[in-house]
DNA sequence: TATTAAAATGACCATACTGGTCATTTTAAT
DNA sequence: ATTAAAATGACCAGTATGGTCATTTTAATA
């Protein structure tokens, strides 16, 4: 019961969390305001103060629910015996757009704490909700036999992950307030780039 | 003589511009502070009130600043004879990192007010000062004949657009105030990639 | 329906910062 | 010594800050 966001009304609890997000992705944390959080969620200041203890204590709280959150959509979903890269690639890809249609500042705000915070700090969360899981996506049961073997491997890791990470930015960039996502229309562009990747990377 | 910043010692001049440019990019337009630009440039409040009319007319100052100098440098130090785009985007990838060594802010200012502001009035500055540059960088004497037949060239494109931004990027967020830049060290890891992106892409 | 406990509220607080002004001082040239 | 230009920073009214808490609303139970 330490989480007294968790009793709410679940819709309610989205939508504080998203307000809160959106309030930390838009200004440093000093700058960001409880007040524009609490009138974009739609709940009274004491309510806010009633959940958390104070702003940093929310901060916190979110710096764990968004790390738990991908990370715990990623250890489920993927199917771990897929050998081939690019796909599980593109299984993590749609992944985070599912997390994006219910948290639209979720993957936006893992990316501020990551650029922003103490490395070490971070570290130690991920290590505590979910270990080597870096490892796990880019390693486990992978056929890295499928590559080039002219082409050093590191630099084409490199180029997968900024071109995915791109492509979901240009996507979220894209996005007004309320629009319907497109999903199909995602995964065929997700889909040309993994077999342009696939020609230029691969044997 | 409209602009009153180019009367003063070009060192002054630079670092109000940086003060600035790095006040605007940790913080929305509404929330940057004029106070801590005069702080951080070491100038006093009246200074800066004397060179700009006021906060909007310098924002406005340092959008046309930022895009004439990127610009200019492209229009003037790339090798417009070269056909191998890759090369070219290897040139351009080292002159705006030549630019951020006396801006620090300058590319990523850029990149700010691509995001939020209207396209329109961004486009219409482009097009005063620097027009068809897009054009001009990705097609002028380009020989295209390079690149594999059997890839889309438009995804290729952008991989190799996204890979140099990722780089740059990478390099931005690692380099501390102060730090001395070794050009030699990015030149290199630029080299590897092209490389890569080389043996992938081209015929 | 009456009672009660839990949840939600928002006016209120001292404090801090906002963009911008302008009378005064400093600097530099003559 | 005189003058004009440049730089200063105390000051302004207005607004926003994180957090509190006495009061009201809600919902469950008797």
């Amino acid at each position: 019961m330490k989480d007294k966001l968790s009793n709410l009304d679940p819709k309610k609890k989205i939508n504080i969390i998203n307000s809160a997000m959106e309030e930390f992705c838009k200004n440093t944390y000093e700058k960001a305001s409880t007040n524009r959080i609490v009138e974009k969620a739609g709940i009274s200041k004491g309510s806010l103060f009633n959940y958390f203890q104070n702003k940093k204590s929310l901060y916190n709280y979110l710096k764990v629910f968004s790390i738990k959150e991908i990370a715990d959509a990623i250890l489920a979903d993927v199917n771990w015996e897929e050998p081939d890269l690019l796909e599980r690639i593109r299984e993590i890809t749609l992944i985070k757009l599912k997390i994006f249609r219910e948290y639209p500042y979720l993957t936006r705000f893992t990316q501020r704490i990551n650029s922003d915070k103490s490395i070490e700090e971070l570290k130690a969360i991920f290590e505590e909700y979910v270990p080597n899981i870096y490892e796990k996506v880019y390693y486990e049961n992978i056929d890295f036999s499928l590559f080039r073997e002219d082409i050093e491997i590191k630099e084409v890791l490199n180029i997968l992950n900024w071109t995915f990470e791109k492509i979901g930015e240009n996507y979220f960039n894209k996005i007004k307030v309320d629009d319907v996502i497109d999903i199909e229309d995602i995964s065929n562009e997700v889909s040309k780039y993994i077999e342009v990747l696939r020609k230029g990377f691969y044997k």
